[in-house]
DNA sequence: CTGAAAGCGCTTACAG
DNA sequence: CTGAAAGCGCTTACAG
């Protein structure tokens, strides 16, 4: 049996309120003799407030719900290690759920989470529609900061990247670069950030009075295989000189095709990705990419979750961060 | 406020004994009618029970702690994945806590866990020695499973991959396709998964009469820039036809000083690495390797510590993973 | 089949 | 400066 607060009051002599105070830092009203005498007693015991009776009787659990589809996607690994690191550093911690962007496991988690009383939720939900869940705990003005995938028509705080701008970054290096040519892998078109990465490439071309040609745009489903199927395609198109992957995995995939029949990168064909993953700096040619910060978005909303908490913010916030173009040997000059 | 079991019991004109009776599917002493009467107002009234409340009075968290270096690195995200799986599918949650290899963030987590009551705890922790806490838990008989990495000298339920079998199986492989001048690349001999490793490359040189030879041993950092430095003066010593690197990360730094050379893998040199990431049937030429069975170490060692909760297992109980080979293209036959 | 009561380990008005 | 008492939302003997 652990010690209890009934235990270390009977040892000092005081009553339980006097050790609440003095366990808890409320000082001002004990004595300093009994102050001390409790804190060595404290140590000596090896007492140690049961979290959980305390969480029944302050509503505060100190513990908060992290909701992405898989931890063992590097993406939201990153994300995640930011928030525990944020909890941790703030004396929260975490619960992990992996939803598989599965929609029943997503709402069991959310009940687990409830009944389990977490002060608040991280969440990276499913892509498609949005949760009555967590329409619901909006509603109720349960604390919540979403991260990466914006509900549509919805306020609530949340972290996210500017993808129009990470593929307008992309799209207008290449072009610098002289290349006119230039092709674009996206993602799985019923996700918001694919269309957003889609848009970018499409604003960089208009804003450099390139013509938009859509037999150049592929439907790829941001895996290293869809990235393969897309290459395949496009390498019908001749004069291409140039393709923009709307993440890592795919432009691997392109790289597969392309080695395959022969070609080098850069020289006959650039290629640019999005996330910066960790392999990409490991492959050959290094992969240039615009990079997400995932584990600063993990750490950002965390904190941001943890303020509305502890009252050091209210408001509505949303944080759009800028994805920065790295620079590697996966793009050439076009030449003339 | 949500509604409590009080509320309802009012609602339903019973005592909160029955309400909680049902609720906990606890049939046995309540009449069908009462029963079927209060479940459809537990539905109807949307009641769910305070598991921070029952937590308290049953000493039953339904909580587990997870103990890692680092969940952004490749192995330990899996191992949280499959931990969490099975945590889930048996209604427990768990808590996310990473150490970075550091004994006093270790030592905070672990206080911070007992504090919040978990059930038990799975522990991937700090390489060097023993920690105290881990021994003062063993001795209170608190749930625990080791995962990964072995405790010397203390009995403790666990899952383990067998590192001396897995280099065991690349380096005969090796043999095999005729290598016998082979390198090893270790991890940093402070690891006791790194010895193992360097142990089973020369159990197989010696079953195969291979002389072993520590001029061909480099010692690594289980990272990508040690596989470079390894490399780089291997490749001093010019009778070498193969190197079995102990992780793939370091093989990857094997490839970058390879290929710089203009040297071909696998024809002149063959590289076999050890861990199976997501990178390695990616990169170019695909890497042989070892696959640790990750994912299934978290969910078994997850599978482990319920069963201990649920008193569904008591004895101690160590299960070793053998490692399996993964042939892809990076290793070819020596030609005489 | 059902319920009153005690209790889990804390915190928090309130009173002195 | 200190403490008695109520209460957080449950479960669990115990009694009937």
């Amino acid at each position: 049996m652990a010690i209890t607060i009934k235990d270390l009051a009977k040892a000092a002599g005081v009553s339980v309120t006097t050790i609440s105070r003095v366990v808890n830092g409320n000082y001002s009203g004990v004595s300093e003799e009994t102050k001390n005498r409790i804190l060595v007693l404290v140590n000596n015991m090896g007492y140690k407030p049961n979290a959980i009776a305390r969480g029944l009787v302050t509503r505060r659990t100190k513990t908060i719900g992290l909701i992405i589809p898989d931890v063992s996607n590097e993406f939201f690994s990153s994300i995640a290690r930011g928030a525990e690191d944020e909890a941790n550093g703030r004396e929260y911690n975490v619960f992990l759920c992996n939803t598989d962007e599965d929609v029943f496991k997503e709402k069991q988690y959310l009940a687990a989470l409830n009944e389990k009383c977490v002060d608040g939720i991280l969440y990276a939900g499913t892509v498609k529609g949005k949760s009555n869940e967590i329409l619901n705990l909006k509603e109720k003005q349960f604390p919540l900061v979403i991260i990466d995938r914006q509900i549509e028509d919805i306020e609530i705080s949340g972290v996210f990247i500017d993808n129009i701008e990470g593929a307008y970054k992309a799209t207008n290096y290449l072009i610098k670069l002289g290349h006119s040519n230039i092709a674009c892998i996206t993602g799985p078109l019923s996700d918001r950030n694919a269309c957003d990465r889609l848009e970018g490439y499409k604003k960089a071309l208009k804003d450099n009075s390139i013509a938009y040609d859509s037999l150049k745009v592929m439907e790829g489903n941001f895996k290293v295989d869809g990235g393969m199927n897309a290459m395949k395609e496009l390498l019908r198109i001749e004069k291409i000189s140039a393709v923009f992957a709307s993440n890592d995995l795919m432009a691997y995939g392109a790289y597969k095709i392309i080695k395959s029949r022969k070609m080098h990168i850069p020289t006959e064909i650039s290629i640019i990705g999005f996330d910066d993953n960790a392999l990409s700096d490991i492959i050959e040619p290094e992969l240039t990419t615009i990079r997400q910060p995932a584990y600063e978005m993990g750490k950002l909303s965390a904190r941001m979750l943890i303020d509305i908490l502890e009252k050091k913010s209210s408001h509505k916030v949303i944080t759009r961060l800028i994805p920065e173009l790295v620079i590697r040997n996966s793009v050439s000059e076009k030449k003339l």
